[in-house]
DNA sequence: CATAAATTGATATGATATATCGTTTCATGA
DNA sequence: TCATGAAACGATATATCATATCAATTTATG
């Protein structure tokens, strides 16, 4: 190990990361997990995972198609939408609702319900996959009757580095 | 009592219940509640809060707006998106980031950070305001030094009574 | 009533997403 | 190799959701 552990290891990412080693462990275990399917990694939907992995924050659509565009590819919005759909049906991404913007999983052979912690000042989500939750949200589902097939679990809020210099705002818990 | 519990007390309305009276007590713990504060809960709002209340479901800003229109009043998009952030704003109406739609709060005294339970079958959305959940998300985000301000929690999946005719459906829990 | 603030109307535009159909690419087998 | 069908992609148009801006109206209040 001669770079700093990648994103699936740390809920946050330091600033200072060396994040093109998070790039490039996103689009191996993707290429890895593809092959193993027989689903097909194209060029382009390689290139927008990429794109979504630009940062560790959600980013929209349209701004994926914008870069797609400084490649020199001219991309129109299906494109982009395609592409992200793979993406997601295959849980290399995740659509983050309250954003509509689109996040890298970081561990995508195994969480695919994960809880979504997004920083209001740097825009960095971190995901968990904490079963306590997703159990506690069944249980409270079932109680009134109500059978789960499927969670949004989207947490505004503030991560531990930017808590150091933006103290004053209220928590909620 | 000479009619049926308003959805407050329950968190599923049955198909045959007296949905007037829903919207009957909405508008009246609405007007209740923008008194106290000095809100004005003027005409438009108003109306705007029964169209919500159209049914138990999310339902969306230009669907709103049309039946505005079928009033005979000439409305446009931000007079829809208005009347929907005071009602927001207000703790009346929530808003469902998962179907970019609103529903009202059944209870708009109390909770303003529920969890909405939505049915894929008919639409019709449930709020719980189960502080366990809410604690685990509190408790699981600080474990990763996240500082919650606010949680959006929309559940999908199918409601008592979608269940009796639609139980080939695979759940999550 | 005068006035200022709040609300609403009206126009335009921005932002996000999908339907449709034609073309290209790719895997597969004759 | 190359025919073939399926999958992916390009391109155009349009649907859907939301806001910026400024004018007109209504409302609370002195």
């Amino acid at each position: 190990m001669t770079r700093k552990p990648p994103a699936s290891q740390q809920p946050f990412a330091a600033a200072d990361h060396d994040h093109q080693g998070c790039v490039d462990a996103a689009v191996a275990a993707a290429a890895e997990i593809c092959a193993g399917r027989g689903a097909r990694l194209t060029r382009l939907r390689r290139r927008v995972l990429e794109l979504v992995w630009g940062s560790h924050g959600p980013v929209g659509a349209y701004d994926i198609l914008e870069r797609l565009g400084r490649d020199g590819r001219r991309a129109a919005p299906p494109t982009v939408y395609r592409a992200l759909g793979f993406l997601v049906d295959q849980g290399l991404v995740h659509r983050i609702e309250s954003r509509n913007a689109y996040v890298g999983c970081p561990d995508p052979g195994k969480s695919h319900v994960g809880q979504f912690l997004i920083c209001r000042v740097c825009g960095a989500a971190a995901e968990l996959d904490d079963g306590r939750i997703h159990a506690a949200v069944v249980r409270s589902a079932r109680d009134v009757g109500f059978r789960v097939q499927h969670q949004t679990i989207e947490v505004m809020g503030l991560c531990p580095y930017c808590q150091a210099r933006w103290t004053d705002a209220p928590d909620d818990g």
